[in-house]
DNA sequence: CTAAAGTTTCAGTAATTTCTGAAACTTTAG
DNA sequence: CTAAAGTTTCAGAAATTACTGAAACTTTAG
């Protein structure tokens, strides 16, 4: 498993930025792999291509698969499992969109919605629950939004999506609808 | 600079939060600290209030000044500086969304083109270069959004906001539309 | 059922990130 | 200009996170 320069040098970059997107370097890269690589992969394939341990390995592709990114493929006559990026680009972007919600956004609504619960104990905490209110607003509504994404049909989101910059219209439509 | 109990949960668990949201863990506190009070604080107050050094104070509130999210504010007659939140909770938000797509997105997009432009050797990096071509839209058309999202009148992005769970149906009133 | 092939776990180690506190630096009142 | 007040920097320490590799575990061909 020897990677070409293309592939290597995007599957270095892929780990540095799967650092920032929520998942470690190794993690990252092992996603890197997977998706840019025709043919399927097995973990020791993997170890060798990144030069990382067998059981670094283990525990990312194992990570991967409870953000429901890959999933394991078996292959007749072959005791090795193989790994495969679950679903195209498209759809692992809108997983990943929505697992970052769970582990972002739900854990912070949460602790919102217990602090609002309190009573205000004087004018500071007060003035404290309003700000935590309005925050809590606009994660609600985050989530709300992320769940239309997740529910709409794909061809709906493509449309919606290749609006680009034609958001704006959007309302402008909504408006003439609201008139009739 | 005694915390009551509400604010004190609230901004360490906010500081928690930071954690996935980009920012350190001191860093998310400084600014949970900032939000939920509504006098100003200056970066003694706020070393007191977290129990943190000074020097810690300092490179958190010059983080918060890169990402726009706070600014300092001088006080007639005082000689030390203040800080505040830098506009409304929703501005925050747009903030935070913006500067995460330049620190988590732009710099994957530089990678990708930069793949892109080179000669593929051999099959295998053709399909390398096609999925990545994959990858790229994605991302480019994120970009294009958010930016949309940014230059969006305020009234206009609320009433976005507020289609909520109606953003599909806008779309299909829209074909409606088109058909006549 | 056995043993070979493969996978996972986890304790210890390595690497990275964050934090402290003291020294260096900057600003301004007098 | 001086010194007091305030801020920033940064080297080293502490805390956290990631990685290795060997041992434990699981699966399956025969």
């Amino acid at each position: 498993m020897k990677m070409s320069e293309m592939t290597q040098s995007f599957v270095l970059h892929f780990g540095e930025m799967g650092n920032r997107w929520g998942f470690n370097r190794t993690v990252g890269q092992i996603l890197g792999l997977l998706i840019v690589n025709e043919k399927l992969l097995n973990a020791e394939n993997i170890a060798e291509a990144l030069s990382i341990s067998r059981g670094n390995v283990s525990m990312g592709l194992k990570e991967l698969q409870s953000w429901r990114l890959i999933k394991p493929v078996h292959i007749q006559g072959d005791r090795k499992e193989y790994y495969t990026p679950l679903g195209d680009i498209w759809t692992m972007a809108l997983t990943v969109m929505e697992e970052r919600r769970k582990r972002e956004i739900d854990p912070t609504l949460t602790v919102l919605r217990s602090a609002l619960l309190e009573e205000p104990g004087n004018e500071k905490d007060e003035y404290a629950q309003t700000r935590i209110k309005e925050l809590h607003d606009i994660l609600e509504q985050a989530t709300t939004w992320s769940n239309e994404f997740q529910n709409m049909s794909p061809q709906n989101l493509e449309r919606l999506v290749k609006l680009g910059t034609g958001v704006g219209k959007v309302l402008d439509i909504k408006d003439k609808l609201l008139k009739k």
